[in-house]
DNA sequence: GCAGTTAATGAATCGCATG
DNA sequence: CCATGCGATTCATTAACTG
């Protein structure tokens, strides 16, 4: 029985639930209206959008295990009747998105290597080819499956610049040298030598350490473990040191972070630790209850908050 | 100035040359009249087409360093007026090599990050989305560049089947476990436990040697080292590994590999060496020697082969 | 305590049974 | 006959337990 998601005309506005100093927000509803709302006075206001929308895969998925919510079992459904259809429904929240990001901002869409060039193509209309930045591949492992191919092991993050003119968020991350490397030079920097007439004649290592290679687009992190203490529960948790790559490098604190499709609310958890303001939303039960119990387990409880007071917005009142 | 690459319409027959006892040839000219040089009695003969096709990159490579071809400095010019030109050049040889692939055959075609998505685009139209095989990962080491951004480390390798209905072929290639495996269950194999209601109860280890993890789908190999033996002094020559990992995984001995885009010779090479048959081709005479000298090298001498004897094929003569 | 061992289970994938 | 389901496969990871 393939349906088509939630439907985008559904204007229901949602509930929203808030940290005491307001520095998170989770709104439960539709989340294109959610990001309409954030859009009535948040035009601009977002550094880094993190997008993980259901893969197209034609699945229903369920809360699992020890961990699995009570009462409540499905946590979100993947069917579509065409791709087309799926592309459709990601297009309208991205087109939200790119209003509501700043100019140094950008978004990242995670997607499996099956659906990742048809987000693409849509991105490279929506963003313009020029601000595509990157294409980070999340190499994990996992129990091997039976195939006669080489086994899939990978997702795919796409991820586009608001404006490229711009100078964008950007935090250097290193990672470490490769074996060979710590071979043949240790952990110190080289430097290139050059002579009289400008050719390179050889490196030598510095007295300095390195800080290592700037990260990469491939990055290797285990996914959560069925037992680790960060699962929640809710399916296709992503891992937090993924998150923590994005955040770090491509905002700074007290910038807006936010993220559509909430799930297990890892965006949240590390957004907030890592000292970022964040608005998560999500339309299931099952996601607000994960979420709800993840953050307050570091100290940001959600809150029920009325809808009349967060549409006070003072700015708002002066201007009209 | 920008063109449009090698017309298509011209119909100039190729040269042709061939290792003595025939198991290897190099067609001298534009890859389509190759392609249709081989069709004309090799439909459903080809195992594995691997290409690795100009990237659409707006330059002109070639030929560096101190194994320069003397005389001979373009390698190849890829510079086209719209990525539509370049994505329809590329097209009218999949079609063919379409044509040219056994039931049990497969293509991959190598691309960067930035173009793979187009063209799973247009292969997903060519062979049809349910004979998509693998996106496969090229992770490579590199002099990192400056740039606000994470470095761009991955090359993408896209593999269609002729037909996913069809037994395809496949040796299976291992790797090493995980670190955390081996600490937990050394180098045995694992094996699930279930009691009586099928519940699964635990696992444990057999007295069997785990061969490793099934090859998965990112692949850690170290780019040709500028100083490296293997190298030819041809623009972005691709590692040995890489083509062994295809050529061992997707063929048998004795199989027929065709690369249309011969470059430095390297799919000639490693399928030389692992005892296939082999197809290459390229119109510029920098390849042509540097892959007539890198096949020289490993002992197999390309002579000219002149075009009478090669149409000579008893069987048609027989079925005629 | 700390190190080593055991337990538990997952955005998999194919093949065969079942309607 | 095509769609759906469930069994079999056996790696990666970390918590919990044991000495």
């Amino acid at each position: 029985m393939p349906h088509d998601g939630p439907s985008v005309a559904r204007a229901t506005v949602p509930r929203r639930f808030a940290t005491a100093d307001g520095r998170g927000a989770f709104l439960e509803g539709d989340n294109v209206a959610g990001l309409d709302e954030l859009l009535r006075d948040g035009s601009g206001s977002v550094t880094l959008a993190y997008l993980d929308p259901p893969f197209d895969t034609g699945r229903v998925f369920e809360t699992q295990g020890r961990l699995a919510v009570d009462g409540v079992s499905v946590a979100y459904d993947d069917r579509w009747s065409d791709r087309a259809a799926w592309l459709e429904a990601l297009a309208s929240r991205l087109t939200r998105i790119r209003e509501l990001l700043a100019p140094h901002g950008s978004v990242v869409v995670h997607v499996d290597s099956r659906t990742s060039h048809y987000v693409k193509v849509l991105m490279d209309e929506l963003f313009g080819e020029e601000n595509f930045a990157s294409e980070i591949i999340w190499r994990y492992r996992r129990w091997p499956s039976k195939t006669r191919n080489y086994q899939r092991v990978h997702d795919v993050m796409l991820r586009y610049r608001k404006d490229a003119r711009v100078e964008g968020r950007w935090n250097p991350l290193y990672e470490d040298l490769a074996p060979s490397t710590k071979a043949t030079w240790g952990t110190r920097k080289q430097k290139a030598v050059v002579d009289a007439t400008g050719k390179r004649v050889r490196s030598m290592s510095e007295d300095q350490e390195s800080k290592g290679v700037p990260m990469g687009d491939v990055w290797d992190i285990g996914v959560v473990a069925p037992v680790a203490r960060e699962r929640t529960g809710y399916p296709s948790q992503k891992p937090e040191a993924l998150l923590n790559r994005l955040i770090t490098g491509l905002s700074n604190e007290g910038d807006l972070v936010i993220d559509p499709y909430a799930g297990s609310g890892t965006t949240a958890a590390v957004a907030w630790k890592l000292g970022r303001r964040f608005v998560t939303m999500d339309s299931g039960e099952a996601s607000r209850e994960v979420v709800r119990a993840r953050l307050g387990a570091i100290g940001a409880e959600l809150l029920d908050d009325p809808r009349e007071e967060i549409s006070k917005d003072p700015r708002k009142e002066v201007a009209a």
